[in-house]
DNA sequence: GACTGTGAAGCCATTCACAGCT
DNA sequence: AGCTGTGAATGGCTTCACAGTC
């Protein structure tokens, strides 16, 4: 069970997908499921389906499939849902609004227990059933609730500082929206969401196209 | 210049890192950096920095560095942001209000000219400045309009729905932030932004880290 | 016959180390 | 001396192909 084994990044993020997609089979009665079935629709092969899954034990029946109530009780418990972790949204803005009501976090588990903001004036109100508090009260809050995970949804600018308040207080790990290279000491966990560098991979690759169709005209 | 070698996808996420580094340096009044400079305070190396940008060319000078006015030009060349692309936004939600307001999207240059929306109250207004409108408009005005990308902020349900649409509607490229494998056809660009399966990566590296530390105590 | 689990092969990306320029 | 540009080496991820099981 506990193999030292190192797992790419990649396998993580592929098996949450999974397990969406597993949610959804077990919503629709479907008991039973062959990796190819989990691959169909999405880029991964079949085999990456089952290497995913043999970096962390041997799930399914050879010959038959996997179970699927029993497979995504086990991704669920790889990928840490088990118990829902405890989280806090810094910065009250429209995409700290936006997360705080997210279906998709709702929907896996985690629990959004207070929203803070450096605008006092918005201290006291809520969005949508989440608190939200002034930042002096953050340390506190995160202390007392035992927060896991502080999601920070502040301008660039203060992005950093706001990181530093958190690990400060405490959180085991961060996801980051603002679009700003930030850094934790190694014991917090970060990730970074980083909307506008998908915007620009997208164009990118947008311009590459429009290069290869100029030279195959050029071409004839 | 139209190298056919095979760039990571990687380095390009790097190089719309880097960009954004230089604007902050550019506007600092700084004029010259080394790859050592660049890669400071991010995770990578000098080495990657420099491997990264030889596939488009050379834009540096041995024994001096780069000009970082020029580099940024040529970066944000390669990056396809010269002439800022067009974009609407499917979904006028709490996260397609705080889509179509992100700073970093502006910043960058492009240029959001609309959202729509299933909910035909919400037609007729506007989300700061943006004005929308209801979702059988989209395909007359991503046409006439010639918008390059569609970014789809719906409901996991509608997400697959919502890109045929705007696939159907000629849109070059799509960025999905709905918490749902979606597909288009080859000559659609497809990005996901799965916000939900960023939080369960993270959630599994504290699960991991967690692990680590009940397997050290366990061996003295 | 169908499907999983896995060693081995192949492929791709990153790191190293140094030649080349200023 | 300082720094870039790059071939060679390394390391890691994915794909292949098949033995093992039902």
């Amino acid at each position: 069970m506990l193999k030292t084994e190192k797992i790419p990044e990649a396998a993580i993020t592929r098996l949450s997908v999974y397990s969406r997609h597993l949610n959804y089979l077990e919503q629709s009665g479907v008991t039973t499921v062959s990796s190819q079935d989990i691959s169909d629709g999405m880029d991964g092969s079949s085999a990456q389906v089952r290497k995913d899954l043999a970096y962390f034990g041997e799930f399914g029946t050879r010959g038959v499939g996997y179970d699927v109530r029993d497979l995504n009780r086990n991704l669920k418990k790889i990928l840490g849902l088990s118990h829902s972790l405890k989280v806090v949204i810094v910065g009250a803005g429209n995409l700290g609004a936006a997360l705080s009501q997210y279906k998709g976090f709702l929907d896996r588990g985690f629990s959004i227990l207070a929203a803070f903001d450096r605008d006092m004036s918005k201290a006291g109100g809520s969005l949508n059933q989440i608190p939200i508090y002034p930042m002096y009260k953050l340390d506190e809050f995160v202390r007392q609730n035992q927060v896991d995970i502080g999601v920070v949804a502040v301008p660039a600018a203060s992005a950093q500082e706001t990181v530093d308040i958190l690990v400060r207080a405490g959180v085991r790990g961060i996801l980051n929206f603002a679009p700003k290279a930030v850094t934790t000491p190694n014991e917090v966990e970060l990730r970074n969401v980083d909307l506008s560098v998908n915007m620009e991979i997208l164009s990118f690759y947008l311009g590459l196209k429009e290069l290869r169709a100029g030279e195959a005209e050029a071409q004839e």
